[in-house]
DNA sequence: TCTTGACCTCAAGTGAGGTTGAACTTACAC
DNA sequence: GTGTAAGTTCAACCTCACTTGAGGTCAAGA
């Protein structure tokens, strides 16, 4: 075992390019920890700047902090995680990046057709499906509104301009 | 011309999927207008659901409210807005969900190579990059926080676990 | 006429992911 | 041993995109 220099705030806050307050954040949702010294300031294992790296990378992924302290839960608490471990809780990600290409993708592609037919009936293209604007921009079931296909279609039906 | 059918409220809402509330609040931002009654109760023209599937549709691409009012905002004031012109504004959406879809590709791929290669070393292999972590989940600058690659990199050069 | 449901305004609340400020304490280099 | 940079807590504030609630009005059918 190296000798454990463990890391200020202000250390970890430059290496993991998160600012101190939000560590504290990440701290007060259970998503780090620290010792403390006698004085009461933080300190942090090395381990930490990985446990950092992955909250900010599956953030960017789209998933809430709530869906990472889950995912971090099912690390082992006995001991320092592997590679290993940190391979597996990665490798989950890949089914959730590919769905969401494959949305944003379909946006795309509907967007398309909606331009070359010259229709451009968002009503009837895109906006009629409720799954995959919930999909496209992440986390969250922010989109789904219950809204009516049947009306939409109707008010293209009789739409003027 | 046709007679123009003035559309209530509630029929936007349930033919456009934005709930009452929701089109008050578009209104209160300028993205939309209405005409009201002797009864002070606002009236639609029918031109304001393609209006609205815009602003949705934009909304679901990543555009912030703002930016889809300066889209808007774009459009000729004299006439109704020929389908012309609401593709000319669709078409803007192209780069950027092209641009979405290669960050988030972007992000899978250096995922796989870290996992593949062994290092796991997230900070050095995907972390180290400010202008991609900005640009995986859209709108704003809001992971531009000014962090330093170099930090990054003596973290990872000196990381023990 | 009465009732009901849809509408009005304005202020406040929500939730995610933090940041900022005030008032105070610690740690460390000189 | 002292100055100061960096740390502490706690509460309040921020943005975005809305929703909710209170208190009141309007419109239409029985």
């Amino acid at each position: 075992m190296p000798i454990e220099r463990y890391l200020t705030i202000g250390e970890v806050a430059q290496r993991s390019g998160v600012a101190p307050s939000g560590l504290r954040y990440y701290e007060s949702l259970g998503l780090i920890s620290s010792e403390r010294t006698p004085g009461n300031q933080r300190r942090y294992e090395r381990t930490t700047l990985r446990r950092v790296a992955f909250i900010r990378t599956a953030s960017r992924v789209g998933l809430t902090l709530d869906e990472i302290g889950e995912a971090l839960a099912t690390l082992p608490e006995a001991r320092t995680p592997t590679a290993e471990d940190w391979t597996r809780l990665s490798r989950s990600w890949r089914p959730l990046l590919d769905a969401r290409i494959a949305a944003i993708e379909r946006l795309r592609d509907d967007l398309d057709s909606c331009i070359g037919c010259g229709c451009l009936s968002l009503e009837r293209c895109v906006l009629q499906n409720p799954a995959d604007r919930a999909a496209a921009l992440g986390p969250g079931a922010r989109y789904l509104e219950g809204d009516s296909p049947l009306d939409a279609a109707r008010a293209a039906g009789s739409s003027t301009s």
